[in-house]
DNA sequence: GTTTGTCAACCAACCAGTTAGTTGCTAATG
DNA sequence: CATTAGCAACTAACTGGTTGGTTGACAAAC
């Protein structure tokens, strides 16, 4: 106890974890402040308040997505399959990420996203001009085919009831697949 | 005035509205009465409460949705960009279901969909029975890839920016194009 | 007169955010 | 070493406003 840093930890942990479970209008900051075992005002006096806890939390789970699963412009199949790897790993990232889409429809760009968003792009124009990937789709094109594919189980409604029936390998399979033929030279 | 069904139908109206903006938790029972024209007692004597009327909303978004975009297995491409031009027209459905599937994890299955997605696997499974779609994918696979393709520009994060850069009939170019490699005999 | 639709006012629970006060650590002082 | 002043970490209790949901009085239609 005592500890700030510590502290701090365990309430951006809690609220990680309330934040992708309920979204933003959904979480409640008592709940936040109980699970991480301490009182609400340290919460106020770490974070100014609800909403920029969740820009904090949200900020974070980006950068250590972007850390994890760096662009690989020369396997974008196995890219795609670390993605979908990832996302089953560690689903609040991608629940955090539609919360901040839906909830916050005129949100500034969060900085993280916009600046993997170039570093992705540019590795991919890159490996098209060295002629190593295939021209047919625009990097930007690659990228919004790539990230809809790895996360294509994750966001499927659940009435398909894949999440049981299919086992993971074999979904994994499909993203891969798919995005192997996407780029395959004709 | 004095029209009862009127009266829910504008409710319904408005209910949908605020869902789709805001979700289970961020919409507000006195907006949407006050959106409708109508006082908040209407509403519960229609509906019930905040969560039966959602399931409303939700069940009658996904019958319309049904009706407007039948499947055609005989052209998957051109399917995929009749979804594309449905999310682009009306984006209150897609998120619907996305609130729906983020704020009711443990929700019951909607029978809508449920039937709906039967009926899109019967037309594909024949598909493939008569040879005229690949069988390279099961039909699961090939719905799942579709919806996924289809939202892809819908679902993206905004920092990409490209709403505003890349014109509508581009964007749909790639939802038809991508789906029409998927499903190319090699 | 009875049924049906409408509404303002109301309520208890809840919720984000604040405040005034307490606790425990540390380091300067003698 | 013992005392204590200072301060950051922490807390319980509170506040002002909001929210989902209800009720009872009234009005229109039949």
């Amino acid at each position: 106890m005592r500890d700030a840093e510590e502290t701090r930890r365990r309430l951006l942990a809690a609220a990680t974890e309330e934040f992708a479970e309920r979204g933003i209008a959904g979480a409640r900051v008592d709940r936040i402040a109980d699970a991480a075992g301490c009182n609400k005002a340290m919460l106020y006096k770490y974070f100014g308040n609800k909403d920029s806890l969740f820009d904090t939390v949200f900020g974070e789970s980006v950068g250590r997505f972007v850390l994890d699963v760096p662009v690989d412009a020369d396997d974008l199949p196995g890219y795609a399959g670390k993605l979908f790897d990832r996302y089953e790993e560690q689903p609040e990232t991608l629940r955090l990420a539609i919360w901040h889409r839906l909830e916050r429809p005129d949100g500034k760009w969060v900085t993280e996203i916009v600046l993997a968003n170039e570093v992705r792009l540019n590795y991919l124009q890159r490996a098209q001009d060295e002629g190593s990937l295939s021209k047919h789709y625009t990097p930007l094109e690659l990228l919004v085919l790539i990230q809809s594919i790895s996360t294509a189980w994750a966001t499927t409604n659940s009435e398909l009831g894949v999440r049981t029936t299919l086992p993971r390998e074999q979904r994994r399979g499909l993203v891969v697949d798919a995005v192997r033929r996407l780029i395959a030279e004709d």
